[in-house]
DNA sequence: TACTCCCGCCAAAAC
DNA sequence: GTTTTGGCGGGAGTA
């Protein structure tokens, strides 16, 4: 009952329960009986016996606080007698949370009276649950405390008040802290920060699991089974979770110290804020603990394996009874063909009026705007969530086209972020929706850097690319220690393994429109990056990572951009609204949000140009705020301003007319893949199969959907080529490390592809243009073309100088097997290096397995690959 | 029988 | 080396 009514919950602990233990956390401790044999916590003080009773028995009263003094006094003799009993029959928290809980139910226990009873009820296991425990701990403190005071929390204080050991405390605060209710100050110290910043965080998580789940959460919703069938097999393929993870790590590390990531891929914290994100995901707000765990698994797990899936699920219990507790879901079941299956229901807010950015701004957290970032505000959460999201991403790829594609795109951002090793700020980028938040940082780090290493690309994806560059480039620069920004040079050197998706001709006017309004609107869109930015700014940091500051300012775009409509769309920045189709695409154009539909569609979007209305809906928003943000960019080509690279955001109304060519390197990953607009005469992008011409494509580049909050080169039409630039100079360094910005600069896009370019590098594909409208989903070569999603913003291109971008192919050649994506195409968006042949990429991740995400491992292996 | 999820081992991470 | 965190899964309570 207490979840189900929130607000009486909170009013009540705040009356009772909070008052007691802020004012006096030490009555609090009385009240409650302790266990002593059970009370691992009990502090000596606490352990001072006091029967539990008075706590549990149901007085008449309310819980307010006279009512337990009344209690505890009533209690007293008793209490000593009972004490043994009570020791094990009630532990303090059990007590407490009774006190706490208004629910009737509580007092129905207890009331019987006598304490023997009570003691003969004995504690159930429901009164010891997390979520009574969560209700307890809630109501110590206040739902929105006085911005000026500070709550500190001590875990070893509050464990030992309620009567539970410090393990449990922790998966309480690890999921407050990912709704940034809490935020860890120290060693054992945690920072009460009450639902002011709630809102904005959901508002985060939103957008990012519109980027990162919206499709699936709809396909899976439509089609379970296919879903799970197909979420085997990508697993299996594609997820090279390890790369995943290595994402996640590797992004955390930006924001924390690499180590952490390991676990922390898995940490209750990102879980929590992933299964968050697929409630306000969903349409229905209902989502299934078994789905929640396919997904999830999907992410973090290479193998499917049926322990982890239970594993999945208990923690998934865990998490959900903290957000039962907080009033945020509660607990439905759904009845399916197979049955009746557990799920709960989101119960919180639906629609988020603030902005994202906020939440950045809010010191203690900072929400990693990217989609798959981590919201959370501690960096490292931030920085993990983003990779594990991305990875998620990945991983889930669902076999089926939609799937593929969402799972490309995905995979893009992803790979993005985990191939910057800094990836986090990648992978904000990527993150569609995030888009706003991750622009800024994204398109800084994006520059164009010419990553030697760089395996990741994210480009490739398009979509994922984006965000990925971003980090990319930050990784590469790391990496090598030489992310070297090609000075004003508008081009990019890709990696080889990338994949890019180049959209022409779309609708540049409404882009172009979209833009100005944008422009107009000022948001820079910067400001959106805002939960990015923490997270961006401290893997980029080396940038400009806004300050952090900014993220106030993020969020807001990032919210404009996600407006509830928007949030449905995928962000994908991929959205190229509608490629070639636009007109399917066309519909929806405002909604932006792409119903699920459309959220599978999205992500294909983002991977292939067809990608319709999903697109087309996420785009325009995010595209907008992008293209503007481009357009600032673009501005300032060699300065590789962070927000400036976007992406192309193209007013989802308008459909567009994407016209892409894909060129698809050879091998898959090494070579580069890219669409060219179709509307090109081909004879424009002349890639010699075997080498890479230089290209001049007056294309626009579309990052991976997630891309829209990144920086989308687009161009729209496919002008003139732009002046070439000179292959050698971009060196063989395959990085791709374009930056996003400067392609963001939206200027046609010059593909060159670097003498160095393998001739893998399969312009064959590119040929086709047409192809390119379907699934592109796969990378892998023999899908180029699906790729086609890409979001363009040829507007905000077209007027931009043109970019360059130099494809390298480094000799691809090293592109490690893994890089190689099998025949699956289920791959999809994922840079080329993730798309090697899963098997392999298992294999590898093998060792790595549990420490290293899929993503991670990714990133490893990209990294590696450069060579 | 299936669903829940408590409990605490134990290893990674952080001191 | 010690302490803090927190992943993980056994297994028991519930429905």
């Amino acid at each position: 009952s207490a979840v189900t009514c929130p607000g009486f919950f909170f009013y009540y602990k705040q009356e009772n329960i909070f008052d007691r233990s802020r004012m006096a956390p030490e009555t609090p401790i009385k009240n409650e009986p302790v266990d002593l044999s059970k009370q691992k916590g009990c502090t000596p003080e606490r352990s001072p016996i006091t029967p539990v009773k008075l706590i549990d028995r149901p007085q008449p009263d309310p819980w307010t606080p006279t009512a337990n003094l009344k209690m505890l006094i009533s209690a007293a003799s008793p209490d000593m007698r009972d004490r043994e009993k009570k020791k094990e029959l009630f532990r303090p928290i059990e007590n407490s949370e009774q006190s706490d809980t208004p629910d009737s139910l509580q007092y129905d226990m207890v009331d019987d009276s006598t304490v023997d009873e009570f003691e003969k009820q004995r504690p159930s296991r429901k009164q010891k649950s997390l979520g009574l425990l969560c209700q307890k701990f809630l109501a110590r403190y206040p739902s929105y405390p006085l911005s000026t005071e500070k709550t500190t929390i001590s875990l070893d204080e509050v464990a030992s008040i309620l009567g539970v050991e410090r393990r449990r405390i922790y998966d309480i605060v690890n999921v407050l802290e990912s709704l940034h209710l809490v935020s860890r100050v120290a060693k054992n110290q945690y920072c009460w920060h009450g639902r002011h910043h709630l809102s904005q965080t959901l508002k985060t998580l939103q957008e990012a699991g519109e980027l990162q789940y919206g499709e699936l959460m709809n396909f899976f919703q439509h089609k379970e089974q296919d879903l799970e069938y197909k979420f085997g097999e990508q697993k299996k393929e594609t997820i090279p979770d390890s790369q995943d993870r290595s994402l996640m790590d590797f992004s955390e590390p930006d924001c924390t110290s690499a180590s952490a990531n390991s676990r922390k891929d898995k940490s209750l914290r990102i879980m929590s804020q992933k299964f968050v994100m697929l409630f306000l995901v969903s349409k229905t707000k209902i989502v299934t603990l078994d789905i929640a765990a396919k997904i999830l698994i999907e992410e973090t797990q290479d193998t499917v394996d049926h322990s982890k899936f239970k594993t999945k699920v208990r923690r998934l219990y865990d998490i959900a009874n903290v957000l039962t507790s907080l009033g945020l879901i509660k607990k439905v079941h759904v009845t399916e063909e197979r049955g009746r299956k557990p799920a709960f229901k989101w119960i919180g807010p639906v629609e988020f009026p603030g902005k994202t950015t906020n939440l950045g701004t809010c010191a203690p957290y900072r929400i990693c705007a990217t989609g798959r970032q981590r919201f959370t505000c501690h960096t490292s959460f931030n920085s993990a969530q983003s990779c594990e999201e991305t990875r998620r991403k990945v991983s889930s790829e669902p076999s089926s086209p939609h799937q593929e594609r969402q799972a490309c795109a995905t995979e893009t951002i992803l790979k993005s972020a985990r191939n910057p090793s800094v990836t986090s700020p990648l992978s904000l980028l990527s993150v569609p929706g995030d888009s706003d938040f991750c622009v800024n940082p994204l398109p800084q780090a994006v520059f164009p850097v010419v990553q030697t290493d760089v395996p990741s690309l994210s480009l490739p994806n398009g979509i994922s690319s984006q965000p990925p560059h971003p980090s990319a480039l930050a990784a590469s620069k790391t990496e090598n220690g030489k992310p070297t920004l090609l000075p004003n040079q508008p081009f990019l050197c890709f990696p080889s393994s990338s994949l890019f998706m180049l959209c022409g001709g779309l609708q540049e006017n409404n882009l172009r429109e979209s833009l100005l309004s944008a422009r107009d609107v000022g948001n820079r869109n910067a400001g959106a990056q805002a939960a990015v930015p923490s997270a961006v700014c401290q893997k980029r940091s080396p940038h400009k990572c806004a300050s952090p500051s900014a993220p106030v300012d993020d969020e807001e775009p990032a919210a404009k951009k996600q407006t509830m409509e928007q949030r449905d769309l995928p962000l994908s920045l991929v959205v190229s609204k509608k490629p070639l189709e636009s007109p399917r695409a066309e519909s929806t154009p405002g909604s932006g949000c792409t119903s699920a539909g459309h959220l599978e569609a999205f992500h294909l979007d983002l991977t292939s140009p067809a990608a319709p209305e999903a697109s087309n809906k996420e785009p325009t928003k995010s595209l907008d705020s992008q293209e503007q943000e481009k357009g600032s960019q673009n501005k300032d080509p060699d300065e590789p301003s962070p927000e400036k690279a976007h992406i192309s955001t193209e007013s989802t109304n308008q459909p567009f007319l994407p016209q892409y060519l894909y060129v698809q390197s050879t091998a898959g990953l090494s070579s580069l893949n890219f669409l060219l607009p179709a509307n090109q005469a081909p004879g424009a992008i002349s890639l010699a199969a075997n080498q890479l011409p230089s290209l001049s494509v007056p294309c626009v580049m579309v990052p991976p959907a997630a891309l829209a909050s990144f920086p989308l080169v687009c161009s729209p039409t496919i002008t003139s080529p732009l002046p070439t630039v000179p292959d050698g100079s971009f060196s063989a360094a395959t990085s791709m490390s374009f930056s996003m910005s400067s392609l963001a600069s939206t200027a046609p896009l010059f593909i060159g592809t670097t003498a160095v370019v393998t001739p893998k590098v399969s312009p064959a594909p590119s040929v086709d243009p047409h192809q390119p409208a379907h699934s592109a989903q796969r990378l892998s070569p023999a899908l180029p073309r699906s790729c086609g999603a890409v979001k363009l913003d040829s507007h905000v291109c077209m007027g931009h100088p043109v970019t360059l971008l130099k494809l390298q192919q480094p000799s691809s050649a090293p592109l490690t097997p893994k890089n190689i994506r099998p025949v699956h195409h289920e791959a999809f968006f994922k840079t080329p290096g993730s798309l090697g042949d899963p098997v392999v990429w298992k294999k590898n991740e093998g060792n790595q397995t549990r420490s290293a995400s899929s993503v991670q491992r990714r990133l490893e292996i990209s990294s590696s690959s450069p060579d």
